[in-house]
DNA sequence: ATCCTATCCTGTAGGC
DNA sequence: TGCCTACAGGATAGGA
């Protein structure tokens, strides 16, 4: 998004904004739409899941980003002709003087949009991989503080930001690691494997303009590419692209996890001793 | 302190 | 066809 983006809408003159009423996440701040007379974006940033899109007023200031979540349904489109008719659940639309638009649509609502301070970093935003990159021996240390499953480690952005439901399933099974597995019981090597699979996982989805299973477009209106390279997510009972065992579904933290159980074998330690003690 | 559950909201798929 | 339930890319307040 921030690729496309980047591309489309840094330079041109914001004419007219108009916005839906409805609020998002949080409701959009007093004086939204006249904030942005005569100014322009200058470039379009990320940390974690936030985009900044830096701003340059019509006074020439450019201390101020609006930040960006797309939260499960936001997205940007840019069009290059005034479209017709607004998309269904648009609720901004910023008009530029070359008749081009910008818009954000959100169905559920959860997407946040807010000014902030340029240098202001979101909350909750820990390491992001593609700032820096993440190393076994960092993440082995940032494993030991946690004894959550590692799925749920993954998903917690105040520990390494961008990883969503989707990739971080998709990181686990190329690391071969079990999801259930305590973050703290993962090994030196593992967590070495485990940092590798996350870029991997990362970076290839991005190559592929991310992964669209229902209503996710890109800001020229295009689905992400990446669905049919998924190897485990929201396969649950098709067989495992590399061993054939049937993909399962768990529910984690109330978010679904796919995995083989082959391919990412071993249990928690613990886990199998309690069970069974129980049993007995 | 850490982890998990419920919640915000709308749309869609599947069972009956 | 319609009604009902479950689930969906996320973050987070508040309870355990």
């Amino acid at each position: 998004m921030r690729r496309h983006l980047s591309r489309r809408v840094p330079g041109r003159v914001v004419a007219a904004v108009w916005t839906s009423g409805l609020a998002l996440r949080k409701p959009l701040a007093r004086g939204f739409r006249t904030s942005f007379a005569g100014g322009r974006f200058t470039a379009v940033r990320r940390i974690g899941k936030f985009l900044y899109l830096d701003w340059e007023s019509a006074d020439g200031r450019s201390d101020r980003s609006l930040l960006a979540h797309l939260g499960m349904t936001g997205h940007f489109l840019h069009a290059t002709a005034k479209p017709a008719a607004r998309p269904a659940h648009a609720h901004v639309q910023w008009t530029f003087e070359d008749g081009s638009a910008l818009l954000f649509c959100d169905a559920r609502r959860f997407g946040l949009l807010e000014w902030i301070a340029r240098d202001t970093r979101p909350p909750n935003v820990g390491a992001d991989p593609t700032e820096n990159r993440i190393t076994g021996p960092w993440l082995s240390a940032e494993l030991a503080k946690s004894r959550a499953p590692i799925k749920s480690f993954l998903l917690d952005q105040r520990r390494i930001a961008g990883i969503g439901n989707i990739y971080a399933s998709e990181a686990l099974f190329r690391a071969g690691i079990s999801p259930r597995r305590r973050a703290r019981s993962l090994t030196k090597d593992e967590a070495e494997r485990l940092a590798g699979s996350i870029h991997a996982a990362l970076g290839e989805a991005v190559r592929y303009r991310g992964t669209t299973f229902s209503d996710f477009r890109d800001p020229d209106g295009e689905p992400g590419e990446y669905g049919t390279s998924l190897l485990v997510y929201g396969r649950r009972g098709e067989p495992c692209k590399r061993c054939r065992s049937k993909i399962r579904r768990i529910v984690q933290s109330g978010r679904s996890t796919f995995y083989c159980v082959t391919c990412q074998r071993k249990p928690a330690p613990g886990a199998a001793r309690k069970s069974l003690a129980r049993k007995v």
